[in-house]
DNA sequence: CTGTTAGCGCATTCAA
DNA sequence: TTGAATGCGCTAACAG
């Protein structure tokens, strides 16, 4: 870039003093009109761009909020983001969005990287950051977290956690509560907490209802749509009595959906099918599918919200983020049968 | 945040020149091994982090490069994020993301921030920027666009822009091929470049066939599954002999195929359905959904390198984007009929 | 209301 | 190999 205009070139061609100018930009202080004129004029004139770095290095702020998301490209995630903006919008802070990949050290790496660039305050959506790591930032800055059940009281952090074993034995006690009996079930990583909690909330309903927990019933996935695809045909192979199958994610959920399309198996007329996650489009597939919302959005802006309270040493009313069975047409009822 | 660490106290813990630190910093000139060690020991003691601004203001280079988006959760522009980041990735350079929310003014504004972010390149996504921002951006700095025709080889940017009108005309003609003589389309937003091509190209397709084109075969929607369904519901209002539908995009697909299940009408038996976009959803509709693919990871990876050719001053290979019909099972044939 | 002065934290001369 | 001095562009006292 050719080297930029300065505020003192602005004063040199208006004839006034830097301070003066600097007062103009950021209404600091009441200034004599004509002069006013005379340096927007200048600034027109020259193409004048403030320069962030010098403004941040002078008043030691940044204005801006660290935002470390796993993915960018998540459908999951990116309504958090949106939320976020929402959230921050107005307030005179950006975010500056950072994605780790799912990567624990391209993570740290990211948070380094955001603790440099000054921010003032941080959201972490989900990801592998380590709990100390989290602590250790909550201790320096207002940090709130997503999609992680971590207790951030003691710096005064928040975590916004959603209690995915909960959902996930109400939507399969609501497959039981339908009259089904053998219910199977698409998980996601093992090394994936979200995935774990949905798995053990499968078992804890079969266990409340009295079924039996078939580990043959259970085949494992890693999120993505052709994981779905493979598990619904595994499942499929020998389980001639199963009647639904709860997928671990909407995502895995579209895969399965088309597994037994192929097969020539209607859904849910033959097989009933319930995701997690609500993805937008789940509105919209064929049937509409049964999932479990998590209100995303809100829970981004509140978080925004959260740290700018902070930041402004306000109090904000806390957030209980409600999940949402969003209950559509991808289940049949089996009591008469 | 409570006041950071500074170089200058990583140096006196250390009992060394400020000047030092720097250079171990950076690398950049040899220096004493035990002297570097009491230095790494102290920085690790302090918690030392350093001031991206100072450095910047020092340096004069930001090592950011900005990146517009028109919206932070689309899944359609956020695959070419994904793409910008593995650019990026070991470049020495981070991207920025901001996104204008389809408006000229937040753009603008974005752009500004940018600016004053002082980002040494920038990536456009789409959006509603005039063209003479653009081209006065490209005399500032290196900027790649995406997703837009227009010229910016004067001050040596680039546009990747897709020929969204010849591949609607492509898909078109293949349902033409395919013996459909009544093709009915739902459009995007007029005020949106796109949606305005592919409607150009089916004209154009039926044209070069010899087919009338009838404005009552033709629903306006706004790229958002609602749309489509509403679309599809009014197209098949006094339209018996339609026998196929192409969607200005997936995401309208996909509420269009809604439509038409609760009608029972089957797809591609009764009506044959062409999207747009090829989300990653698409391979995964049911059934799966001919559309037409946009590489937009490889785009947006290429326009990262782009940019950071032009910064090191190197030549790069120019870039073709091949549009490419994904043929699926949503379209039959009627040529039997 | 306005100009002058003194840093903010760092990289980079220039000497030593 | 190292330290001292200087300046990047801006804001914030401090005087006037």
């Amino acid at each position: 870039m050719n080297r930029a205009v300065t505020l003192s070139e602005v004063a040199r061609e208006a004839g006034v003093s830097p301070s003066t100018v600097s007062r103009i930009l950021n209404g600091t202080a009441r200034v004599n009109d004509a002069k006013a004129r005379q340096v927007r004029l200048a600034i027109e004139k020259l193409g004048y761009t403030p320069n962030t770095f010098a403004r941040s290095l002078a008043t030691g702020t940044s204005g801006s909020i660290g935002v470390l998301t796993p993915d960018i490209a998540s459908p999951f995630y990116n309504d958090a983001l949106s939320g976020i903006e929402r959230g921050l919008m107005g307030s005179g802070y950006s975010p500056i969005i950072i994605s780790g990949h799912w990567r624990t050290d391209e993570e740290e790496h990211a948070v380094a990287l955001l603790l440099n660039r000054r921010v003032e305050g941080m959201i972490i959506l989900g990801g592998q950051l380590p709990d100390h790591d989290l602590h250790a930032l909550a201790a320096r800055l207002p940090v709130g977290v997503l999609g992680r059940a971590i207790d951030l009281g003691a710096h005064g952090g928040v975590s916004l956690a959603m209690d995915n074993r909960q959902s996930a034995r109400d939507l399969v006690n609501y497959l039981i509560g339908r009259g089904h009996r053998v219910i199977g079930h698409i998980s996601g990583p093992p090394d994936h907490a979200d995935a774990r909690q949905r798995l053990d909330g499968y078992r804890d309903a079969l266990q409340e209802r009295g079924l039996r927990f078939d580990p043959a019933l259970v085949v494992q996935g890693d999120f993505q749509e052709s994981s779905g695809l493979i598990g619904m045909q595994r499942l499929l192979q020998g389980h001639s009595d199963m009647t639904a199958v709860f997928v671990a994610n909407d995502q895995m959920a579209y895969g399965a959906r088309l597994a037994l399309y192929r097969l020539g198996l209607r859904v849910p007329e033959d097989m009933s099918l319930v995701g997690f996650d609500d993805l937008p489009g789940s509105s919209y597939t064929m049937p509409p599918l049964t999932s479990v919302r998590q209100p995303m959005a809100e829970m981004g802006q509140w978080l925004a919200r959260y740290v700018l309270s902070r930041l402004r040493g306000e109090e904000i009313e806390p957030f209980e983020p409600r999940q949402e069975l969003m209950l559509r047409e991808s289940v049949a009822s089996r009591r008469g049968r």
